[in-house]
RNA sequence: GAGGGCGUAGCUCAGUCGGCAGAGCACCUGCCUUUUAAGCAGGUGGUCCUGGGUUCGAGUCCCAGCGCCCUCACCA
């Protein structure tokens, strides 16, 4: 016999002796729960001293047992729910041995019900006195280790059912964070107006990004399908069909690697408003940021799990080491001040106070890099000294990267946009640490993306980046169906990476009948939630996130 | 896909030079009517990730595999 299974053994014998006793150990419905922190609230009212009981103050209040102190005749049990934690004190004479005996078949992790007045310990804690305990669910496995939880990353992911209740004051605190986020983001763009559409996850032709799909299959059509990599090409059809001001959030799937800021699927929130432009984004973008931190309250005190195995050891029993001076700082009490807008994340102290800072690709270029974009020996000289250049030269032939020579420096093999683009990755996006949107990109590193009137070699786009992390995505969207089509031709034509889009004659069709020009902007959920929550992986983010078969 | 780290009781973790498998929590038995990770006394509990190998002897050394984490690659 293993271990579990003589803690399982145990358990099922207190089970049986609760039916013998004519107790179900698998209660229903239950009626009128009060929320401990309700409880609490109420008790704020009332003038309860040390070791007072007040017996015209009755509760009901139910969760599962994470403390359980048996002092003789006499027991305390910590109950959590939803809201937080309870004391139950319970007194062998008050009870009576039919209701003691009930709770002598009690362990750590049940769920249970009591209700009883409230009052005080000697020590001022505040306590329901049990009249009658309720037994809802007999638990039949032991919790993790009462004092540090469960640590072990690899379990905390497959059985988030335990990490959730076992470390409730980090692990459910950023997924109550998570919903508050995307609830307040999806309220501020309704109330600008904008309409919320559900497009196929299933789709016959993919694009809208360039990555690589999972293919599916549907037996009665007998038809190949991919999971959606983006929403994009339906949101616009959608314009065309006079939704001015549409959004979804959105599940996508992308057939890449995993990292800690990559997950196989992923959500993203992707809008589309009519008459807009890139520069009307960068606002939608700070607006739903600051909707969701006010949603979710003041400056964090939370720090939540890194993925890695040193931060595990680290880690305190509420909140990770290092955020201490982050702690309810004095000067950001103010719930209306723009103090409000700071973030700890990691070592930082993020300021998503808008406006953030809006800066040209090419002037961070020269303030991060020192380089003028325009300067070809400048940047080649620069990639060959990053080893940069090396390395795409090495790459010909994969299919990853194409010869220019037409782009190219005097006597390179590498088109100059592609190597400013990955100095910028490498020199630039690290210091990136305040959120920052960086705009009006070379055009020929997003070849499908409008120009700028004025200037060909300019795209109408930007990106957001905060923490040196990717957040967002705008463009000012291309609306002539004609351009569009060619930019399909040349994808098909293996002229741009050979994942993207195949040609989507359908979506052609719908420009062809007219898209009000309009502004488009994609943030990352899960990569704002990580912002927002100093989160240093996005598994910490997501309830489920992939794992390998078996463990 | 490449490199590095980790895997020991249900949980959190020690384990020295290769020499009887350890602690805390949890669990079981007993005591306890104001505890706060309650306390005290006694006790149970092991596929040391899996499979090979070296050795008189392997948790420890070697090889292979599995899983997780990290870095890189991939990745609008």
């Amino acid at each position: 016999m293993s271990e579990s299974d003589r803690y399982m053994l145990e358990r099922e014998k207190k089970r049986d002796a609760l039916r013998a006793a004519g107790v179900d150990p698998y209660g229903g419905r239950l009626p009128d729960v009060e929320a401990a922190v309700d409880v609490r609230a109420r008790a704020d009212g009332r003038d309860i001293s040390a070791g007072e009981k007040l017996a015209d103050f009755t509760a009901r209040i139910a969760g599962r047992i994470t403390l359980l102190r048996d002092i003789g005749k006499l027991a305390f049990l910590t109950v959590q729910d939803r809201t937080g934690t309870f004391q139950f004190g319970l007194s062998k004479s008050e009870l009576g041995d039919a209701q003691w005996a009930v709770f002598k078949q009690l362990d750590l992790g049940d769920i249970i019900g009591g209700d009883g007045i409230l009052g005080r310990t000697k020590t001022g804690e505040l306590t329901l006195w049990l009249k009658t305990l309720i037994v809802l669910a007999k638990a039949l496995r032991p919790p993790p280790e009462k004092w540090h939880g469960l640590t072990d990353v690899e379990l905390r992911y497959r059985h988030r059912y335990v990490d959730l209740f076992s470390n409730r004051d980090d692990v459910y605190e950023v997924f109550r964070r998570r919903s508050a986020i995307i609830h307040a983001i999806r309220e501020y763009l309704v109330d600008l107006g904008y309409l919320e559409v559900d497009t196929p996850v299933l789709q016959p032709i993919y694009g809208g990004a360039a990555a690589r799909p999972f293919v599916t299959h549907h037996n009665t059509l007998d038809m190949d399908l991919y999971l959606r990599i983006s929403p994009e090409l339906y949101l616009k059809r959608l314009l065309v069909g006079g939704m001015e001001r549409v959004f979804e959030i959105s599940r996508n799937f992308r057939n890449e690697g995993i990292s800690p800021r990559h997950n196989p699927e992923f959500s993203m929130i992707e809008l589309y408003e009519a008459y807009a432009d890139y520069h009307v984004m960068m606002e939608r973008t700070e607006g739903m940021v600051a909707a969701a931190i006010a949603a979710i309250g003041g400056p964090a005190e939370l720090v939540v799990q890194g993925g890695g195995q040193d931060d595990a050891k680290d880690r305190g029993p509420l909140v990770r080491s290092g955020e201490a001076e982050l702690r309810d700082p004095p000067a950001l009490t103010g719930r209306a001040s723009a103090a409000t807008f700071l973030r700890p994340f990691g070592e930082h102290t993020l300021n998503f106070a808008p406006p953030w800072r809006r800066a040209k690709y090419a002037d961070l270029l020269r303030e991060y890099a020192g380089l003028d974009i325009k300067d070809k020996a400048g940047v080649l000289d620069r990639a060959k000294e990053q080893g940069i250049y090396q390395k795409l030269t090495k790459a010909i032939g994969d299919g990853h990267v194409h010869v220019k020579p037409d782009h190219a420096a005097e006597g390179s093999l590498i088109d100059h946009d592609v190597l400013v683009n990955e100095l910028f990755d490498v020199l630039v996006q690290p210091h990136l640490i305040q959120p920052t949107f960086v705009y009006d990109y070379p055009a020929s590193i997003c070849p499908l993306t409008r120009r700028h009137p004025g200037d060909p070699s300019i795209a109408l786009r930007f990106e957001a980046f905060a923490a040196g992390m990717e957040l967002g995505n705008a463009y000012t969207e291309l609306n002539d169906p004609r351009v569009q089509e060619e930019n399909f031709r040349r994808q098909v034509a293996g002229e741009g990476d050979e994942t993207m889009a195949v040609m989507d004659e359908d979506f052609v069709m719908a420009m062809e009948y007219g898209m009000p020009p309009a502004g488009g902007l994609g943030v990352g959920i899960d990569r704002l939630v990580m912002l927002l929550t100093n989160s240093r992986s996005i598994r910490d983010v997501i309830l489920f996130p992939l794992q390998r078969k078996g463990g």
